[in-house]
DNA sequence: AAAACGGGGGC
DNA sequence: GCCCCAGTTTT
């Protein structure tokens, strides 16, 4: 895909969005008005886990407690019943109270906005801080996931291995006014459409640039 | 029965 | 770089 295919691809698939159920950080930046610190956990608890399952989770949890405060004062068992049946469960409940408590401790119960602050606090990596910094605080940056990292890929726009190589990449050829959108559409473009293995290339309004690049058609 | 899901951390 | 982490969903 050349640079000049950007703006129509990303256009097309602006319209195509607002008609599919929202990814987990849609449901959590509609429902929080984008508090980030909702947005961090329910980001903690997607990991390794089908993101359309952890949204329900992340509601059940955010009723009982949606500041790091009001986390410490729930027991590990009583997150873990909330946050069932997301995988790793049990490892997500104890580093929701570290992350917690190191927010509490350090920040005043704030989260940070800054990509090295957020890298400190415990199982919080490069694509967990950069969905805080880019969702909850709407600040310019290249968010790699696994849907922008993949797609990214099949539209031949960058070629990389891993999901680091896509963030410097992305963020050395992407333009700047196109970051926050490109994160927020491929996400669910990504898990709707454009999955893995056999996307709906037939559903696909955007199949024209993988035809014209010779990528294979899927279902 | 087996693969897919999918980011972080430890070595 | 490689491998492990846990449990549900899809093939």
């Amino acid at each position: 895909m050349r640079d000049a295919d950007i703006h129509p691809v990303l256009r097309t698939l602006r319209r195509e969005v607002r008609q599919w159920p929202d990814p987990v950080v849609g449901v959590v930046a509609k429902d929080s008005s984008q508090d980030p610190f909702r947005i961090l956990i329910a980001t903690v608890l997607s990991l390794r886990t089908k993101d359309l399952t952890t949204a329900e989770a992340s509601g059940r949890l955010f009723a009982l407690a949606d500041t790091p405060a009001a986390m410490l004062k729930l027991t590990p068992a009583r997150i873990e019943r909330a946050i069932y049946p997301v995988g790793f469960y049990r490892n997500k409940a104890v580093q929701l109270l570290g992350i917690s408590r190191a927010l509490l401790g350090r920040y005043g119960g704030r989260v940070p906005d800054d990509i090295d602050e957020l890298l400190t606090l415990p199982g919080v990596g490069r694509k967990t801080a950069n969905l805080v910094v880019t969702v909850g605080y709407r600040k310019p940056g290249i968010c790699v996931d696994i849907h922008v990292h993949r797609i990214s890929n099949r539209w031949g726009y960058i070629k990389t291995r891993t999901p680091e190589e896509s963030e410097e990449a992305l963020r050395a050829k992407l333009p700047k006014r196109y970051w926050i959108t490109y994160n927020d559409l491929l996400v669910p473009f990504g898990q709707h459409l454009c999955q893995p293995v056999s996307p709906w290339c037939s559903r696909c309004k955007v199949s024209d640039y993988c035809d014209r690049i010779g990528v294979t058609r899927s279902r």
